[in-house]
DNA sequence: GCAGTTCAGCACCGATCGGTGCACAAGCAG
DNA sequence: CTGCTTGTGCACCGATCGGTGCTGAACTGC
């Protein structure tokens, strides 16, 4: 009995989702969320409690829609195509037409408000120069001959800096330096890697 | 003229970019910063201008002090030289006794502040439940004999997920579906990859 | 000594944060 | 219709955000 509520929780929580993928935690405030969900604040705190179940609402959704590809992928019949599809269905979901770029569970924390946008820029460059240095300095490699004239310094470069970032966000989830020297390692036993 | 200033701007700033690593710059409030530094908010808006100035010349210090190896790296002699110096000193600045875990160049963005640890937290348990999934998949491989007896299902799982975290970082700087795409197809080049 | 200049500490600014009390409207059971 | 429950919107809470004006002390050159 009582008054029947007059919004799509659902849909609700999925542009919840979108706001947190796209704005990080931190970044994503009440103003931003009940706007983009349509409702008050008030019907937000009745329907899902607080900001943190909310977030955990919509990371949960993330896992059932976007991140899907994961439970698939662990159903694959090889060890590689596991891999394969794992990575597919990662990129997919990193650079779904008309959603965020990225992954929640990275920019979850990673991405910020609009008071950080400054500082995400200016690390998003920082991280571009370093990698274009690399691409300058493989591009030489393929001048000198120290790399196959068909080597790609582009990839290269991406690949390592991948693999850099990677280990970063490893390192911030309590990876030990044993543990990325052997991700690192594995990394590089193919080289060069195109 | 006029009075000499009573603190080490230099180690002020060392201060700073600690707390900027490890807290991210939305989630370093200025009072978290200056009582790290040991001076008072007057004295930072004096020497360093704002809060993004103090970033910036922060991030710069990074470059310089913690983040020296990119351009050690880029000194190797050879391809495989740079590529392997710039992961190995990029796994030594992730973790680096006594210094913040990761790079500030994706934490100062990733990390954050104390009303943000929570979701921080959720999604660090998130990855490393996904990655369990990984290594529980590739264990079983193991038994299958899809992989070699001797193959690391843990390092196999901690390798690809690295992979993707780090695509998810590229995603978020702008990265394209295609260029991820051939990031994977690098990644799993050589299989197994251990 | 003096005058000039700059530093440090405190209180305070408006804005925004996550979260809530209250009045009222909307729908239920009888 | 009358009670009763519950969703909704508004205004507002204390806390905190980045940033500043003011006061006085500390140090310089003369």
């Amino acid at each position: 009995m009582g008054r029947p509520r007059a919004f799509d929780a659902d849909a609700a929580l999925e542009k919840a989702m979108v706001i947190f993928w796209e704005q990080g935690y931190e970044g994503a405030s009440l103003t931003d969320l009940t706007e983009a969900m349509g409702i008050s604040r008030k019907s937000m705190y009745a329907a899902f409690g607080n900001k943190e179940q909310l977030f955990r609402k919509a990371l949960q959704r993330y896992t059932e829609g976007p991140g899907a590809y994961v439970s698939q992928a662990l159903q694959a019949p090889t060890a590689r195509e596991v891999a394969t599809m794992f990575l597919a269905g990662s990129i997919r979901a990193n650079t779904l037409p008309g959603w965020p770029t990225g992954c929640l569970g990275v920019q979850g924390a990673l991405a910020v408000g609009k008071t950080g946008r400054i500082a995400h820029d200016t690390l998003t460059e920082w991280r571009a120069h370093g990698q274009a240095h690399l691409r300058e300095r493989f591009q030489r490699a393929v001048e000198e001959s120290d790399l196959p004239a068909d080597a790609d310094p582009d990839l290269i470069a991406r690949f390592i800096m991948t693999i850099a970032n990677g280990m970063a966000v490893q390192a911030a989830g309590g990876a030990e330096r044993e543990d990325l020297r052997r991700v690192a390692d594995t990394a590089l036993r193919c080289w060069p890697p195109a």
